[in-house]
DNA sequence: CTTACTATTATGTTAGACGATATATCGCAA
DNA sequence: TTGCGATATATCGTCTAACATAATAGTAAG
């Protein structure tokens, strides 16, 4: 449980983004990409990371194993990390508009 | 010459930003929480290593140096980084509306 | 039996956080 | 004027988190 609330990284963003829906990580991978329209193609190393990292902070849960499959939900703290992450790039999208006019 | 274009950290963006109008490391770290309305505050450390890392990659330039304060400014490319990366946050945002309603 | 599915692990690289430090300049008091 | 503390400015070293990449391994399915 060690997620501070600080900046999210694209990868944690799509995969609590993705599931919102509940998922086993391999299909996850598939999913990201088309939740991204095709800007992101995760590699296992870099979903498996993730997903530990994130059951760890429990923004995430692992909803059943049945040894071949791990499905993974969002949970409560996911879903509220999700949320203060998109204020966060709104904010940011706000901040740049305040110095550009032909951005 | 090292930055591949992939996504940009919260120090980078606001540092191209802030640069917008030239500006000099010590300056900057007041700067970037004025754009940032407070909510990003740079220490020594992670803005100087922000800005050696940007320069080397072209992002931004050393517009002058008296040998007190070095000025830099964003480059061409850093300004195309930046509407890079303002286009993929807007891209994030619109995946996220994609999926959730009561957000 | 070979291919696709699913997950894990190891290793390397990068970047940011944090803290300490070095130097110059400025304001001010004695 | 001198001297001294405070501020401005920049740099360096270390620690840790996180992603990329690739290799591996087991199981199911055609």
């Amino acid at each position: 449980m060690s997620y501070s609330g600080g900046p999210m990284t694209e990868a944690m963003y799509y995969v609590l983004l993705t599931l919102m829906r509940p998922n086993h990580g391999y299909q996850l991978m598939q999913s990201i990409s088309d939740v991204s329209r095709g800007r992101l193609q995760m590699g296992p190393g870099t979903l498996y990371g993730v997903l530990a990292r994130m059951q760890k902070d429990g923004l995430i849960t692992l909803a059943s194993d049945d040894g071949r499959r791990k499905t993974y939900a969002i949970t409560e703290a996911g879903e509220q990390a999700l949320r203060i992450e998109h204020r966060r790039l709104q904010e940011m999208l706000m901040d740049s508009s305040m110095l550009e006019e032909g951005l």
